[in-house]
DNA sequence: TTCCAGCCTTGATCTATGTCAGGGACGATG
DNA sequence: CATCGTCCCTGACATAGATCAAGGCTGGAA
């Protein structure tokens, strides 16, 4: 699949691409491709060493991890966001297996090549160190969202995050299906049904994938959101300025659970 | 606190610092500065802006976290580990807020100048990006040893970890006081208790911070390690060569809880 | 020495969460 | 249209983990 010149655009645009001079972005994009994957296809699964870095142009990615026949999500990528950087750069082999939800296309980089001129740019090298200490700060904002709170008041802030996200629209969709979201939050399917549920009290009402925040101020004393656990940066604000670059890294997606 | 020639020696053995040019180096180390902390201070509380990036050259140093009154250790850090870099990079505030354990001798160095030097060496620059990338894996493994295994596990775990990390011998001893423990690993005191209890049948026999393991391959049986959770890097392996780079990036006493 | 505070353990109890089983709604497919 | 599969919800139950209360141990201070 050929890159077209407005894809080249769009990536040209992340934060640390912009920082690359127009050399080192010349030859990161020489010994790229682009590539169109089903839903469900397995880009790369834990343990497997890692030879590109990863840039979803479009669609949804998820990154999970297992143990013991069991499943957890980690994060759900869409697009303009990039992963598996830290394992490229160290060239060690993936933590997370990573896999597309919907139909997606991915922009692959060689990891040679990215870890090369690291060496010669030191503006992109820079780049990069800020890329990775926000994806840093985001699992930070997850483990004490994780160890902290309880199922009710991550699924509490979780929503509040959405709908600041969606331009505080009274009701929001939920961009993934249950289970998935289930599975980020750190819980069963079961229990975040009985999440959604005992949220009735405070004035959440489900219907589908849309959820209606009908008292958001009751939902708020709930739920207790946090500026050093939660990021409500909205959408349109991600990936732009310096205080921004450090919220949302890479990973629009990325929910902070 | 005049900063020795034996700590500068020691410092630059730090990956992230190897890399530096000597003229790097230098700059990094003219604005720094040594300092000696009585246990139970406090450096850094979450919110607060960072200006300095931390080297704990002796002592320990506890990362936490805090929501709704409740608090979790998330890293606890012995000598030559850094903490903070993410912040510094993206000159943003801390998440974590950092104690001293013990009586702890600490480096500062100035983060602007940390910023500026980064972006005229880029081997330095590429040093960094692969300390916090180590930093960044370090935290997918907590997540997901949090995420998927039940607390029992994740103590079983921990002390194979530590056994691995103090020679093999069968008898190891508790780097930190239970209480901590049990934060770090994501449970009560109580619970932490109880799991050692439960761990007896699997020939753990626990006196005071004394553990022994007398079955290590019933209990392993029980831990089901894995090398994309546990990192059983050995003591004397920690911070050199590139395949331990990413092991135990800065942290050799951070757990993968 | 005596006293006290902090740490650890233990038991009883409560709550949160996981597990299992059943069933309804919906959409894709024949 | 009928059927099947998937997703989701719900209830009953089991388990893990938190909380509360009490008591033992130990090391430092008076």
């Amino acid at each position: 699949m050929p890159i077209k010149e407005a894809d080249l655009a769009r990536v040209r645009e992340l934060p640390f691409l912009k920082a690359a001079s127009e050399d080192t972005f010349r030859r990161l994009i020489q010994g790229a491709f682009l590539q169109r994957f089903p839903a469900g296809t397995t880009l790369l699964t834990e343990g497997d060493s890692v030879d590109f870095l990863y840039i979803v142009l479009d669609g949804t990615v998820e990154l999970s991890g297992t143990w013991n026949d069991k499943e957890t999500i980690l994060a759900l990528l869409g697009p303009l966001s990039t992963f598996i950087l830290a394992a490229v750069v160290l060239d060690a082999s993936a933590l997370m297996s990573a896999t597309t939800r919907d139909r997606s296309d991915i922009l692959m980089i060689s990891g040679e090549t990215l870890r090369r001129v690291m060496h010669e740019d030191a503006a992109f090298s820079f780049a990069v160190s800020q890329e990775l200490a926000g994806c840093y700060r985001g699992l930070v904002r997850s483990m004490k969202s994780q160890k902290l709170r309880g199922g009710i008041e991550r699924l509490a802030n979780y929503l509040i995050t959405q709908r600041v996200r969606q331009g505080n629209a009274e009701t929001i969709t939920l961009p993934h299906e249950k289970r998935v979201l289930a599975s980020l939050l750190g819980m069963t399917p079961e229990n975040l049904s009985r999440a959604f549920a005992s949220l009735a009290d405070y004035g959440v009402v489900v219907n589908g994938p849309l959820v209606t925040i009908g008292r958001l101020v009751v939902l708020t004393r709930l739920a207790k959101p946090d500026a050093l656990i939660d990021n409500h940066a909205p959408d349109d604000m991600r990936g732009r300025g310096k205080a921004l670059l450090e919220a949302w890294p890479n990973q629009p997606e990325r929910m902070t659970v």
